[in-house]
DNA sequence: TCGATGGCTGTTATCATATAACAATTCCCT
DNA sequence: AGGGAATTGTTATATGATAACAGCCATCGA
């Protein structure tokens, strides 16, 4: 078992291989529960989208895909796994940047708003803020009925202006 | 003078040749403040992003352009104009739609926050709410410094709700 | 066990969005 | 008029995503 404290995330220390275990155990409950199948690609490429807490990109998914094998997998491949897993809360698109990153709470389903920091490039999914409630409050005075969210707040996190 | 109601946006009927003029000269100050120079290219650019109030791509722009010259121009030609146009706050891009939209009110720099219809497309973009709040309230809990705030909320307006 | 069925994956080709690099032109100031 | 900077034109290419169809394989009922 890896207990190494993770070298993909050196803003913020901590035991990465914890985070990848539990996302991957999530995912199998998850699954488990809807009937769906987490099938070795799916899983395969869960656990790369997971390999640290910044964004990637499908081409980014597919070049470790390739590397890992000796066959590259076409893009099909990746983005119907892709697919899959967003369809089922396991990982979420950050639009402002065309990549995926693993989703930190897939049991409850949810909307990802997220920090993002230009610099170290690490995302940080928000959960329970007042963003929600703040849309929520809009979109009824508009009389508009909200079926997506997409939040993406570029910056620069509390360690990278340390730095600066 | 065209004082026709637009056809662009039947759901919400108005005089849309004033959106546009109205946008066009609010152009004309900001750039003349800023001393940039608002080119034949970059306003007929500003115009066609105009013509409705639903995001379009850059690929439409240059359609259109196509369409009335003679002379099909280069994508770079599109995206220099846009990429002028939104440093200096007269259009925004919509990141999960690869599309760009014209900014309501140019005058103060803002970031757009957006209501976006998936049936008919409208894009109306939010002011003074309690989004920006909620999430510079949020951004300081986490020392995070804010640069850009990509507020994108789809979903069915009141109007295509009625319809369905 | 067999075969049918449906879901998953492989494969090829192509579409859609965006930018790099450099050349030509135009504008503006002196 | 001439020089320098900003703007636009042009060619090529990078990057992200999907359509369409073929083949495979798990599972389940006969």
């Amino acid at each position: 078992m890896n207990t190494s404290v993770s070298l993909e995330d050196p803003h913020c220390p901590h035991d990465h291989s914890q985070c990848v275990s539990d996302a991957l155990a999530a995912a199998e409950q998850v699954c488990e529960r809807a009937g769906a199948r987490l099938t070795a690609l799916r899983k395969r490429v869960l656990e790369l989208v997971w390999q640290s807490h910044r964004p990637l990109g499908a081409y980014d998914l597919l070049d470790t895909l390739a590397r890992e094998d000796d066959r590259r997998p076409a893009p099909p491949t990746v983005y119907r796994a892709l697919d899959f897993l967003q369809e089922h809360g396991l990982v979420h698109r950050i639009a402002s940047l065309n990549a995926f990153i693993g989703c930190a709470s897939p049991e409850h389903t949810h909307q990802g708003h997220f920090l993002i920091c230009r610099n170290c490039r690490v995302a940080i999914e928000l959960e329970q803020t007042l963003i929600h409630p703040a849309i929520a409050e809009v979109a009824q005075r508009m009389g508009f009925a909200v079926e997506s969210e997409t939040v993406e707040i570029a910056g620069l996190c509390a360690h990278c202006q340390e730095a600066a």
